[in-house]
DNA sequence: ATGGTCGTTGCACGA
């Protein structure tokens, strides 16, 4: 059994005393990172090699970042876009192949509003990665692209559909672009195993949106077809959202079943 | 109706 998993730490400062305990608890083989908020030389190698993990960090210190930690290999480490456009000025994407499966660790831009830069930003990004896949080069390859991806897919990701009516994380054309990776080919692990709304992956720190379950479904584990039939069991794991100092996001994990 | 909470080489801004 693979165990994979991916969580938005929201400062891996702050949150290393919290990713250690988890780390210990739940023991993934490969572990993808979103927001450490830290330099790459500042990132805790130590910490993790003590555990058994090899890792890989694309960071640009204090926004964004992103990690990959495997126990099963880390090779062809890919930091940023890999094509003949601009770099992009965010750390938001990281590639590794761990134990047969190539890895793409994204921090999709947040988009801010609909009327934002920024938000156009996201579009492009999102455009930009389904590119990134139609290069891949050997499109046999077991695939997952798993993060943060700041899109709610449908309805049923977000706690009240009518009160975030023209904001982001919800807008036709985000869940498009999110469509059009699947299109490539690529499929939402945990909506593949359960058909319920009310499960969520993320809970504003305000107004106590966690304890009244009111949260959104926008870290996701996208899995190639070749993969998806291994995938014995996802679970967001809600357990790490609570207590002291927790992030504002909860891991998901899934567990594929491979040679 | 408004603001609320985290994080950051912070004292405003991003999420």
């Amino acid at each position: 059994m693979l165990r994979l998993a991916t969580w938005n730490v929201n400062s891996l400062k702050a949150r290393l005393p919290r990713v250690e305990e988890w780390l210990d608890e739940v023991q993934p083989d490969v572990l993808c990172l979103q927001e450490t908020k830290l330099a790459d030389t500042a990132f805790p190698h130590l910490t993790f090699q003590e555990r058994g993990y090899e890792c890989a960090h694309h960071g640009e210190g204090r926004w964004n970042g992103v990690a990959i930690l495997s126990k099963v290999g880390l090779a062809d480490v890919r930091a940023g876009w890999d094509d003949e456009g601009e770099a992009d000025p965010e750390a938001r994407i990281l590639w590794a192949t761990c134990g047969g499966i190539r890895v793409a660790c994204v921090y999709v831009p947040n988009g801010r509003s609909l009327d934002a830069d920024h938000y156009q930003y996201k579009l492009t990004w999102l455009a930009r990665l389904r590119r990134t896949l139609d290069t891949l080069e050997d499109p046999s390859t077991h695939v997952v692209v798993c993060g943060d991806f700041n899109v709610a897919p449908d309805d049923r990701d977000v706690h009240d559909p009518a009160a975030f009516a023209g904001e982001t994380h919800v807008s036709e054309p985000e869940r498009e672009a999110l469509a059009r990776l699947e299109d490539w080919g690529l499929t939402d692990v945990f909506r593949e195993h359960y058909d319920a709304g009310g499960l969520y992956s993320w809970w504003d720190y305000r107004r106590g949106d966690f304890h009244q379950g009111r949260g959104l479904r926008i870290d996701l584990v996208l899995a190639s077809a070749s993969l998806l039939p291994r995938a014995r069991s996802v679970l967001i794991d809600r357990n790490a959202r609570k207590g002291k100092q927790p992030s504002d996001h909860a891991p998901v994990i899934v567990d594929f079943e491979m040679e």
